[in-house]
DNA sequence: ATGGTATGATAGTAATACTTTTATATTTGC
DNA sequence: GCAAATATAAAAGTATTACTATCATACCAT
């Protein structure tokens, strides 16, 4: 599988970038760099004249692959959606069993990204620290109904819409399958967060991982259909 | 009630602000103005200087009252959050029964502010809208740890602590009460959010509350306690 | 050898996020 | 009622940001 992911194009809306960083190596290093720029120092610190220096090249270079740094996030935030959307497929595809499939979602959906399985130039580990700290930013904005017109979150749409589809399968007299999926998406990355900032605030620790709050809350809510 | 909500102080920890606005006109103004213009605007198009012009004041004069617009966001937040404890503790104070306590306390957390209740200068519906909208923003930086040790959130902690231990008086037995607690804040403005932005990612309309998901969820997942 | 495309270097602009200084008004203390 | 203290206003200045524009160069394909 490892090697299938790696091999994989996530297909991003074409209107996020001017020019495909996948095209070039100069856009592949935009990418890359960028991942550990915003990771290190934050979205509000991180500039494409930083970056320009860190990559050596020119600002101006930069902004012929993005508009702004705002759409490099929706970039950053649509690939992570995407390649989680196939390890989730993949990972669940061959299950014929309703909840062991709504069960291994869960659990790709909720894991944190532990190792960098990739040997290409994005490092899903620090990217899923990256969405987990700023994703909301991309879509917490005034622009956000024109944007999402525009396709900017069709990923993530299709990914939560992707896990109500197994909790349907599971529960289909469940009252409210779109807001517990996406409870179960946002709800991670924000266990997550607290678990970092504010363990007071979260039963998250070494020992007990939001897969397991978000599992056991789940199966708690949802009762499985009669007919199997 | 509506009284005396109106006359009580949220005590706001004092490093927040470099003078306490609820000293003077000038101060009321910036609050009073500053909901409405970052409400219309959104907080990152919102500036001290366009606040300067708007409430006819000086640029400057705002700084003496704010060092940055980020802590007038943490003041407003820990407003509202104080003014949302208060409401909550008011509602759920007599109650006896356990059950009846916590159904109220998530009603009035997860419940939108429809009427502007106050006839001071803070309007609770745009405040509501708001941290809706920009709350998350006020914590996704580099800075949360400082500033959570500076007690910049004390307010929302105690908030969602109080929620806390209401779900433990219901069910002593459930393993992530706090969890739950910070996923039911979190997670219902999250809810109002897609309402309006994402209508495919929720199952709340106009029909359907946020209140109702989580009042299901809530009691789907607990079970009462043996003893009563 | 020529034309096209990608990148680099440099400069420029408007706005932001402040800080500083000085002036003026208002309040309060005696 | 006057002096002193305090609050606010006005204006200017600075560093940085978020771009845009222009021109030069390099390299690639025909």
């Amino acid at each position: 599988m490892e090697r299938l992911i790696h091999s994989i194009r996530i297909g991003i809306n074409d209107k996020i970038y001017l020019k495909d960083p996948e095209s070039s190596d100069l856009g592949k290093r935009i990418i890359e760099q960028s991942i550990l720029m915003i990771d290190e120092m934050g979205f509000e610190s991180f500039t494409f004249r930083k970056l320009g220096e860190q990559i050596k090249s020119n600002e101006s270079s930069i902004y012929r692959y993005f508009e702004n740094k705002h759409k490099l996030l929706l970039y950053l935030a649509s690939w992570y959606w995407g390649w989680l959307e196939y390890k989730m497929v993949f990972a669940t595809n061959g299950i014929a069993n309703k909840k062991d499939k709504l069960q291994r979602a869960i659990e790709i959906l909720t894991q944190t990204v532990e190792e960098d399985i990739s040997f290409s130039h994005i490092n899903e580990v620090l990217l899923n620290k990256i969405v987990i700290n700023e994703y909301s930013k991309s879509y917490l904005t005034k622009e956000v109904d024109r944007e999402n017109k525009d396709g900017y979150f069709v990923i993530y749409k299709r990914l939560v819409n992707r896990l109500r589809e197994m909790i349907v399968l599971w529960d289909d007299q469940y009252p409210y399958p779109s807001s517990l999926a996406s409870t179960i998406l946002e709800g991670s990355l924000h266990q997550y967060f607290l678990q970092e900032h504010f363990p007071m605030l979260t039963d998250c620790n070494e020992t007990t991982t939001p897969t397991e709050y978000f599992m056991d809350l789940v199966f708690r809510t949802l009762k499985p259909n009669s007919h199997g």
